[in-house]
DNA sequence: CAAATATAATTAGCTCTGCTATATATTTGC
DNA sequence: GCAAATATATAGCAGAGCTAATTATATTTG
């Protein structure tokens, strides 16, 4: 007899996982003296180049008014700078400078605990981590609840399932090149959005195997 | 070829969701006025009953400063009160008071979103998920970097795999009855710390069993 | 038993988050 | 060219989260 488990008991352990994230403790073990928001906007910076201060708001979840007085803070702090958008004379470029970099290498965006905690995850749940990681977060994107990621599943350069080699069954079209399930990413610089059409088809096809039937990949 | 994967993407995705977690946006939707904060100590006090300052700070991962000020706020809106502890004069109860209960279940306590994502998975993934958070928040809190919580996976009522049913292997001394991995426990009120011997040994049967080798539970 | 030490909670002072509402400058659409 | 929309910034508010200092009670120790 198979239930489906307490979802509640899953919610509270990402709840708590997010506790841990979200705390001074880590962050002060590695002595950078960033808050977890101005972590978080170095984070997407330097993953994702220069950005606007509205772009940088709705990646992390916070409103513009307080996106702009973070990134002052860390234009303060000099390790980001403000330049005029050659696109948009209303908006503001937002780049890294060589202290932010030093800062973001120096500490990793993540603390080493975690990292290590899931190091330790056997390849087999490390698999099925990827699949259920990116089946949570593009939910929640598409109820918009957070922004939308470059993601894999929903980039046009994605092809789930289409190889028989149990450990690289999908396919990057971008790359031309095999690859596994561990190494879906949820956050590509390559990436680039589906159609509508293309991404629900797709979709579904990554939907229709189930996780235990392509080995331990 | 099987590949370890990229540790640092499911890192994020775990942030992600936090990111999430932690906005005010879920919490706006059903109006309750209450921080996060707030939140997980009321979450704390629904699931453990009266707690003191202290063990609220620790669980909630914020500094007895920050959480006694909160705690003090909670109790201006009358949500919880204080009292004596018959134990210790120094200490003070913190209990819900009848507004505080029903501010709890008016609202859940996690977002309706993420419950529905989880609740979308498959059972096979259920099952990895549960097997994967214990794992992970486990290694947290031996590493200390979160307080000790009251999961099956220390606890001396807890035998894992122990039975050949595939769906219910593990089997708890304390209600005597068998269950499976997808009800494994974060947070069992029933739970009792077993002795640092016996918690190993155990522990290791738990982590010999390969995720995908009993069956779809 | 009294003195020294440790513990539980609070308070004050600081920086920063995060919100709404408002102001300013620029772009876009008609 | 002018109204509406958009991108940012600022002010004012409640609150988080920190450290350091204070108070009251427990515990340990000479």
């Amino acid at each position: 007899m198979q239930d489906t488990g307490d979802i509640e008991q899953v919610a509270a352990g990402f709840f708590q996982v997010g506790l841990y994230l979200r705390s001074k403790q880590w962050r002060n073990a590695e002595k950078s003296g960033l808050t977890s928001t101005q972590v978080s906007i170095l984070g997407f910076l330097k993953r994702r180049g220069p950005n606007r201060v509205m772009a940088l708001a709705r990646l992390v979840g916070i409103t513009e008014a307080t996106a702009s007085r973070a990134i002052s803070t860390l234009q303060r702090k000099g390790l980001v700078e403000k330049s005029a958008d050659p696109d948009d004379g209303r908006a503001t470029r937002i780049s890294l400078k060589a202290d932010g970099v030093r800062a973001m290498s120096r500490q990793s965006e993540f603390p080493e605990t975690l990292l290590a905690a899931l190091a330790g995850l056997d390849p087999a749940e490390s698999t099925v981590l990827h699949r259920v990681l990116s089946k949570v977060i593009l939910h929640l994107q598409e109820s918009g609840a957070i922004e939308p990621q470059r993601m894999c599943c929903t980039c046009r350069f994605f092809q789930p399932y289409v190889h028989t080699d149990a450990f690289q069954p999908h396919h990057c079209e971008f790359v031309d090149a095999p690859f596994g399930t561990v190494s879906l990413r949820l956050d590509c610089g390559d990436h680039i959005q589906a159609d509508e059409a293309v991404r629900t088809q797709r979709w579904q096809r990554f939907l229709a195997v189930k996780p235990l039937e392509q080995g331990n990949s």
